[in-house]
Formats: structure tokens, sequence, C-alpha cells
RNA sequence: GGGCGCUUAGCUCAGCUGGUCAGAGCAGCUGCCUUACAAGCAGCAGGUCGUGGGUUCGAGUCCCGCAGCGCCCA
């Protein structure tokens, strides 16, 4: 793990000009080459640190976000890797589900039709054709394959431009072969535990993507609506109407009763009694049930087949009849009054009003069906605009429906305490955000839907068989046998049946949906690691090590994997969870592509070199959302310039001596000052190794940097004299050793961070990378620490700081002589400034200097610098303290 | 409506378990070609630490209320 002691490739030595430009051209291509962050897999789990990768949506743009939150798993992994872990650290390509598929259809401007058969010969449009080409299921998915290979080139790219640590080796896409067996067989043995079933069910619909969505896919958009006060006259016996509040009215067709509180006074009188739909004629009953609002309009409200997910609670818990109006396309069906479900009390009416409506969408029925209200004198008053959220697809632009149709689930409610307690098992980083997962769980009211009517994902490893009447019996399905999976139903055949009897009285029909891309993205964890195919590999790697993640798919990604890993394994998926915040754009609003502010990074690397955007990203802080800030990006280019130029002035002076610089020998540090710069430096390893261990890489770079900074301003102009001399003599000796340790132990501090800087000044004097060099140990510094009074560097800082301050307030230069320096000062502060009396004197060109001695005051109390004339009319300079 | 986070110099933010914590960087200003670095270096920062209370010998630092911003959930 420590530097290769066969120096294969040797110390290339110090340019004369050294440059940040090129230097990922270089290291990306020699880290591939010699397999620099290759996993060893035959390290025991008890050395592996394994991560579970944010495989990265490969057809949306790239994204600075993508810059940022890698930028601080790859710190992580690097740290944990030169501690000596063997570091499991693939990239995966989340590449299915609806982007993929808008992607595609806009790309080569086509549209998927599952009903046409293959085409081999099939080839897209030079130019996309308007209307969309329709195109088989097997030729569309292998556009979409066509299409994502080339979207991941160009993240890998980036990620090897900026210096990801990833295995390569390992990498893994959430459609291909590997991940499209484990998602199969993970649903079959769910299927088997009875942890999966179908269900006939209302299910939240999509009318433009028209497929169904799982309430993690849901978000709440504030809408403008009104509500309409409709007049419902009281069946059978005489009575004033009763009159409800709606924003739905294009649903009183498939109004089923009217709710109201059980202790509203108002309204106990009438339940069980009828009331008659305005328009349509249908007695429907009052009903009560807690859930109605006494407070929300009149306080008594319409039930419907389904206007809102309360809507569902009461046609469950109440009994209440289906009369189904809204269809998968978002328009009213077809319906015919009178029958069966559709009796009313004037069928010639209602068909007459519905007829008005059928065939609308509900945006267009609403307006419609207002008017019919209003000519009928149903409709009480104007209807009165209120704003009220309303449930969204969060990729989708209308709001959804509910429908009711066959999905298969995955059972999480009956999980909800356990996944409690996993959410408390966990480790946090940082912490609060375990309160978004609890929330989370606490909320849930459905399971899981993982069935999705798209066509590139991981189909459901499923059959039905068809009867003698050709309707699909999906009360039993036949599963396929897992030695042969992964399978793709609309191709192959089930057992014990022919390709000839698909769709045909007594054969077999495929189930037509993929999964939801969650239901193959939770599985991360088993893909890469290799489940049941790999089982050496998957006990080296699993549970992993660490999740990192951004914030804001808590709900879908981390959630879901915690529920896929307890119920097939039992455990947590990871131990720790690091998640990122958000990157803003540079007036602090959040990126959207809909706002136009996306930021993309490729430009920003090329401009200012890898090192600086990682820079950047480093310093946002866990879980705290964070601006592009080119200026940022700017002080990361300064610093690796910083980092090239101090290098080669250590190493310059360091070169030559007897001992090899690179192991510097802790006992030749025997001054005073190096030996307080050792002992600052300890500390500082000590807290970037605290912080890193606490996955908190922003505090480890800042601790360091200050060092950094200081160890150049200050220690190196004040060491700078002393290190020219005789390498023979103790004072020289002790400052080149010190550089040396220095400068080893700070270029593998800012490794993790500024990994191509570091590893090009590792490759001047030392063997093999930075990356698998050891990270600094207390150890290595104590014996040159030793001893190190602090007060020693305090008091050369701050004496140079007087005559830096006189020197530029007499706006001379640096180099001016000071004729006579005076510190006033307690014995212990002139004890410690003439242990390095030296030194300041080189360093600030002092002719005299005379020390006085005062009580002890905790501070120096006073330095009265006075500058050597050097011109006729040179001033005197004595800034007071 | 409930919850979480944030509110410190013009800007971006550090200030971890209360007592040299009132700080850093950027921007700005004034200077300096100093043999590692002019894509550099030196120097200059007085901001009621959002607001009102409380605990304490002592509070950006802990507790409560309030306001603003952001996010999560309903």
């Amino acid at each position: 793990m420590n530097d290769p002691a066969d120096g294969s490739r040797g110390p290339r030595g110090i340019p004369d000009r050294p440059g940040l430009d090129g230097l990922e051209a270089h290291w990306s291509v020699q880290w591939e080459r010699e397999g620099t962050y290759a996993f060893d897999r035959s390290t025991p789990r008890s050395g592996v640190f394994a991560i579970d990768t944010p495989p990265p949506t490969v057809s949306g743009s790239l994204h600075i976000g993508h810059v940022f939150s890698y930028t601080h798993t790859d710190a992580v992994a690097r740290f944990q890797r030169m501690r000596g872990k063997s570091v499991f650290y693939p990239m995966g390509w989340d590449d299915n589900g609806l982007p993929t598929e808008r992607r595609v259809q806009n790309y080569f401007g086509v549209r998927c039709d599952p009903g046409l058969p293959f085409d081999p010969a099939f080839s897209p449009p030079p130019q996309p054709p308007e209307p969309p080409l329709p195109v088989s299921r097997p030729n569309f998915v292998a556009l979409c394959l066509q299409l994502t290979a080339e979207d991941e080139k160009a993240f890998e790219r980036l990620w090897r431009t900026l210096g990801l640590s990833v295995d390569w080796a390992h990498t893994y896409t959430t459609v291909g072969t590997e991940a499209q067996r484990v998602s199969q067989r993970s649903f079959l043995r769910m299927l088997a535990a009875g942890q999966a079933y179908q269900q006939t069910a209302p299910t939240l619909w999509d009318v433009d993507f028209r497929t169904a969505v799982s309430q993690a896919e849901l978000e709440d958009r504030e809408r403008p609506g009104a509500y309409h006060r409709l007049a419902f006259a009281r069946a059978g016996e005489p009575g004033s109407p009763v009159e409800i509040d709606t924003t739905r009215p294009e649903l009183l067709p498939a109004c089923v009763a009217l709710v109201a509180h059980p202790d509203d006074a108002r309204y106990r009188p009438l339940f069980g009694s009828e009331v008659v739909t305005p328009l349509f004629g249908v007695r429907v009953p009052v009903l009560a049930h807690e859930l109605a609002d006494p407070e929300k309009g009149t306080g008594i409200a319409m039930v419907c087949t389904f206007g809102d997910l309360t809507d569902v609670v009461w046609w469950r818990e109440l009994d209440l009849p289906t009369r189904t109006v809204v269809g998968r396309d978002g328009r009213l069906l077809p319906v015919t009054w009178g029958e069966t479900g559709w009796h009313s009390v004037d069928p010639g009416a209602a068909a007459s009003h519905y007829g008005e409506l059928a065939g609308r969408t509900v945006r267009q029925a609403q307006a419609r069906v207002v008017e019919l209200l209003a000519a009928s004198d149903a409709l009480v008053g104007e209807p009165r605009p209120i704003t009220h959220p309303v449930k969204f697809f969060e990729k989708g632009d209308r709001p959804l429906e509910i429908v009711s149709s066959r999905q298969w689930f995955v059972r999480t409610l009956a999980l909800r305490d356990r996944l409690l307690r996993r959410g408390e098992e966990l480790s946090w980083h940082p912490p609060y955000m375990a309160q978004r997962y609890r929330t989370w769980v606490e909320g849930l009211n459905t399971d899981w839907n993982i069935s999705r009517q798209r066509f590139f994902g991981v189909p459901f490893p499923l059959w039905y068989p068809v009867g003698p009447d050709g309707e699909p019996d999906f009360d039993s399905p036949i599963a396929a046998a897992e030695d042969r999976l992964p399978v793709d139903p609309s191709t192959d055949v089930p057992p014990g049946y022919t390709e000839a009897q698909r769709g045909e009285p007594g054969g077999f029909v495929g189930d037509p949906d993929v999964m939801d891309t969650w239901a193959t993205s939770s599985l991360t964890p088993d893909i890469a690691g290799g489940w049941e195919d790999d089982p050496d590999l998957f006990a080296r790697v699993f549970p992993m090590d660490l999740r990192p993640q951004a914030h804001d798919i808590i709900r879908t990604w981390l959630f879901s994997t915690v529920v896929r890993s307890e119920l097939a394994h039992g455990s947590l998926p990871w131990a720790n969870a690091a998640i990122s915040g958000f990157v803003l754009d540079p007036d602090r609003k959040k990126m959207s592509k809909s706002k136009g502010n996306v930021v993309t990074p490729l430009p920003l690397v090329e401009q200012h070199g890898a090192d600086a955007v990682r820079y950047w990203a480093a310093g946002g802080r866990p879980g705290t959302d964070t601006a592009v800030d080119e200026g940022q990006i700017k002080v990361g280019r300064r610093l690796a310039i910083k980092v090239l130029n101090a290098s080669r002035f250590v190493l310059g002076r360091c070169a030559g001596d007897g001992g090899s610089p690179g192991s510097p020998d802790p006992a030749a540090v025997t001054d005073p000052l190096d030996r307080a710069m050792a002992a600052r430096l300890l500390a500082v390893v000590r807290e970037a190794t605290t912080a890193f261990e606490g996955y908190d890489y922003a505090r480890a770079l800042e601790r360091t940097e200050a060092f950094f900074w200081w160890f150049c301003d200050d220690y190196l102009e004040l060491v700078k004299t002393r290190a020219y001399g005789d390498p023979g003599d103790a004072g020289p000796a002790s400052a080149r050793a010190a550089l040396a340790l220095a400068l080893s132990v700070q270029l593998r501090l800012l490794a993790p961070v500024l990994p191509f800087v570091t590893e090009e000044v590792w490759s001047w004097w030392k063997a093999g990378s930075v990356h698998r060099a050891a990270w600094p140990e207390p150890g290595e510094l104590e014996g040159a620490a030793l001893g190190g009074d602090p007060l020693v560097a305090e008091v050369a800082g701050e004496v140079l700081g007087a005559v830096r301050r006189a020197k530029t307030a007499a706006k001379r230069s640096m180099r001016a002589e000071v004729a006579t320096l005076t510190v006033t000062a307690d014995d212990a502060r002139l004890d410690a400034l003439g242990s390095v009396v030296g030194d300041v004197r080189d360093a600030g060109g002092i002719l005299d200097l005379v020390t006085r001695s005062t009580s002890g005051t905790g501070a120096i109390a006073g330095i009265d610098v006075v500058l050597a004339d050097d011109t006729a009319d040179a001033g005197r300079a004595q800034p007071e303290r």
C-alpha cells in the first residue's frame, strides 16, 4: 500500500516551469494503465470499503450537480484507499425509464407501438419525421440502447477528466443483462414470499405518459381552481336541497355518495337518506365519515370515482360502487345511462347532458358541465376561485387522474416499523437528514406500485394463460424459471407453450408492463455486488459501507433500496448515508431546464482544471446547498498552482541531500521553529483525519488549506535563508528535513481533493502514486513535533507581520532593510523570539534587533520598526501596536 | 397545517461539546518585479453575530417566542 519499493516508475524530477495544463489527460491515462484504483477482490470484508455509487441518469444532460456530489464521494473514497482499505467504487449508468424514452422519441422522431412486430431491417430515419414514426417495442428498445451507449461515453469522459477514482472494470447499467437478471430474480423471490402482489385498484395515472406512477413520484403543485356550489335535490321526501362545494364539477356523473363528518349536526339528520345528482338524476346516499372536514366548503363533500385520494379511502371504507368516467387518455368515456351501474331517474336527460361531455378532456368537460349546471339552476352562485395543491407526476404536465387498473405492488405499509428501525440504525451524514426518511416512511399511505406501462425498462418475468374465451387469466401468472433469467415475456415463450400460442385462446400472453425505474435502481448494491451471480464478490462488499446521494431522492432511491434490502437480505444495504446538498445557480436559485439556468460542468473543468472545480465542490459541506461560484473555482486553481510552486521550492532546497527526500528523518528536525511547524501540522493531521472519518471532507480541506497557506506565507519565508545553508550544519539540515516531511504530509492531506496536482508533485520525487500512499499518521510527525512550542511560531509570525506592515506603510519593497527592530515583550515571548532570531532577521532583513523585557502581559507589548534609508528621501515608519 | 435547515463584514461562508470567536476567503482599496510562485506577494475589514425574552458569573455558541428565506411532508 505504501510507496512501491521497486521504483518501476521512478521520480521524474522537478520541471522548470510547472503548470496545471494537461495534468488531467496525463494522469487519467496513467491511473488507468497502472490500475491505481482497481479493487482488490482478494481482500476480506473487513479490509474493504464499498461504495454504492449513485448511477447517474445518462439521458439527462451533464449537470454541475453531478460533479458536486461525485467529488464528495471521491474524496471519501480516496481517503479510505489511503487508509489502507481496498475501495470498491464501481460506476453505474441509470438508463432505463421515462427520461430515456422521451429523449429517444425526440432524437429519432419515433414512438413505440407495442402492437407492431419487430423489424430486423429497421434503421431510424436520417431526420426526425413528423408525425413520429411508429416502431415496434424491440426496435424502440434498440434505439434506447444505442443512444444511452453514446450518453454513457460522455459521462465517462467527464468522470475521468474530473479524476473520479472509480474502478471502471466494475461498471454496470440498470438495464443491462445483469441488472435485468437481478431485478427479475428479486421480483420472483418477492412474489414467492408474498411480498409482491397484483391488484386491480385505483391507481394514480398520468394521462400524457399513460402510465401509473407511485407515491414516491408524486409532487403537490399549487394550482388555481374554483369551488363550485352544487345543489342536490332530496330524493323521495321533501326538504331543501343539499349544497356541496367541489373543485371538480366534471366528475358529477361519477358521483357515488355525499359524505359529512359524523359529528356534524347540520347533516346528521340526512345520514342514511338519499339525494339526487343534478343533470344526471342519480340517487346517491348521504353517509358519515371522519375524513369529511366540517370546515371545508359547506362541510359535506361529493364522493366520485375518483377525484382524489380521499375519494379512494371513502370508496374503500364505505364500500361504495364505482362509476368510472375518466379514461386513461384523460378524456371522458362513453357511458350508457339507464343500464346497470348507471341508473338514473331520467336516463334520457342524463344521456343528453352526458353527450355534451363524452370525448372531451377533463378540462373541456368542466367548462361545459358548469354551463349545463348554470342552465339547470343547480349551480348556486358563481364559482369561487381558490388555489389548492394538486397531485402531479413529478415529470408530468397535467394533474394526475385516478383510474382503476391492474398493477404489481410491493408490500411496504406492513414493513413500516421495520423500515423506521432501519432508518435509525443507519448513520446519516449530516444526522438531521434522518428526519427526511422518517417523515417519508411515516407518511406512507399506499404500497409501492412497481408496474409502469412503458417500454424501455426491465419487464416482469411473467406470462398469463389465455382462457378459451380469449381473456387472459391474470390470477394465475406463469413465472419464468430463475435459471432462464433474464426473460422478455413479449418475445420469450413460457414453459409448455409455443410462440404460435401467443395471444390465442388456450395460449398465453406476456405481462405487458415494465418495472418502475426505482424497482431496478433500488438493487444497485445487488447489481454491482453480484448478488447470487458472484457470491464471493457479494460476500466481500455487502452490506456496503457508504451510500452517497443528494437529499432530493431520499424518499425514492434511498428508501426503496432500504426496502429491497430488508426484504431480500433482512439487513441495511449500507452502514452510512452521506447526503449531499443541491447545486444552485450563481444567484442561489434552484437550477432547472425550464429556467434555462443549468450550468454544464465540462467548460468549467476545461478552463480552470479539474482540481479547481473539485476544490469548489469539496467546499460544499455535507447536506448544504451550494451555489456555483466561479470565484471559488479560481481560488482552487490558485491553490493548485501554489502547490506546484511551493513544492518546487521545497524540493529544490532538498535536492542533493545525502538522504533521499522521500524519507525525511524526523530526528534531524531540531530547530525550534521547525518543531513548532511540525506540531501545528500534527494537529492538522489529527483534525483532518477525524473530519474525514465522519465524512466531512469540507472540514478536512479547510483545516489543511489554512495550514498550507500559513506554511507558504510565513514558514517558508522564515526558513528560506536557513534552508540555503550548508546541509552539513544542524540548522539547514533541520530545515530541509522539516520541509520534506511537511511537504510529504501536506500532499497526502490534499490528495483526496486535488488528485492531479498532488500526483504530479509526488511523481517528481517519489515512486508510485500518492493515491496509494498511506494517509498521514500522527506517528510520522510526533518525533519532529516533540517539544514544538506554539509560542515560537506565533511570535515569529507577529514580528514578521510587523516588519511587513512597516515596509508596506512606507511603500517600500519587502527587500528593504530594517535598521533597528525593537521588540518589547515578557520573558517567555522574548525567549521564544530568541530561539528563532536568526530566521526572523533573515526573513525581515533586520540589521539590528533589540529586545526589552516587560512583565507578563499575555502578548507582545510592542514592536518598533525603523527602516534603513535606501535613498535620500526614504522615511521612517513606526507603526504602533 | 406539521417538520427540518438557514439567517455572522458588500458577497460566499467557518465558528464542533458556552468564557482570546467576532474570523476566513472573495470583492474593494493601497503598495511591492522579494533568486518557489506577478495566473504572484505584502498590507488595509471594526460587522447591534435576524429579532424579543430566558438560563448562566459569562452566549453567534444553550432554551423559548417571533420574523424572513429555503426544503421536506400533509
